[in-house]
DNA sequence: CCCTAAAAGGATATAAACAGTCTTTTTGGT
DNA sequence: ACCAAAAAGACTGTTTATATCCTTTTAGGG
């Protein structure tokens, strides 16, 4: 349980390949897939989101293409991953208490607001920049 | 991301219910469900999963039901979530790491790795005792 | 101004997973 | 033998995942 899809995956990828490159140069999108090995219609979707809440900045047409929105060290994994797996909800009733509070077998509650908690601090600390260092 | 499905909500619910009882009694599949405010075919199936794997002993005929495996304290809501959602897999990567080792991109292996760690440990340290405390 | 390159947006297709139901079988008690 | 209860398996409808395709918009270059 709990895993990423596909589409969280590849958003990773391509983004993190994108860190790897000069902040200052856009890359195609059809570079990028083939980079990291992905259907470039579907990471085309993916840049899209990430594009729309500022991830990363695009550019249209003749030597057009993709860049970081921000500098590596400023994006976390947590955003990443959030911007197309949408926010980190161990159980709907971390996001909706209002149907959870009555009866005691919500002493479960408080369990899975530490889950959504402990995974947010694991994937907020982590920038791409940490993830496009090549060993 | 990284939600429970009904059928976990549903899991849970039923066993903290069931370990909120006297140990020495069984439980009708029906009560169980109705207490739970669960649809009685598909708590049965979650049930027999339990079944299979010792969380819940179970009687057949006249007289039949369940009751716990063991006693509360010693069955952890991991347990109950691995049992009817598998084991806990931020990505495919942390189950078969093979396909993963190349290419720099991963260093968001071990990212994974903590966040199921930290999973696991939250989940892991939760007992039905705990859960079937009333306030 | 037109042509081409590139991303944006929308519609569609297929497959898998989820959520649940129904029926039949097995087992145990009376 | 009969009844009560869980086990097991087949079946169904809905939703989500995983794409692909096509048209539109935007930008640059000749």
């Amino acid at each position: 349980m709990m895993e990423l899809t596909r589409k969280g995956e590849y958003a990773i990828r391509g983004i993190v390949y994108l860190a790897g490159k000069q902040t200052d140069k856009v890359c195609l999108l059809s570079d990028i897939a083939e980079a990291v090995n992905v259907p470039p219609t579907f990471l085309a979707k993916i840049f899209q989101q990430f594009s729309k809440i500022g991830l990363v900045k695009s550019y249209r047409g003749t030597g057009g293409g993709f860049m970081l929105g921000r500098p590596p060290e400023q994006i976390t994994l947590l955003e990443v991953v959030e911007a197309v797996e949408g926010p980190i909800l161990p159980n709907r009733c971390v996001a909706a208490p209002t149907d959870c509070e009555r009866s005691c077998d919500c002493n479960v509650h408080p369990v899975w607001q530490r889950v959504q908690s402990e995974v947010r601090q694991v994937l907020g600390g982590v920038s791409l920049k940490d993830l496009a260092i090549c060993k």
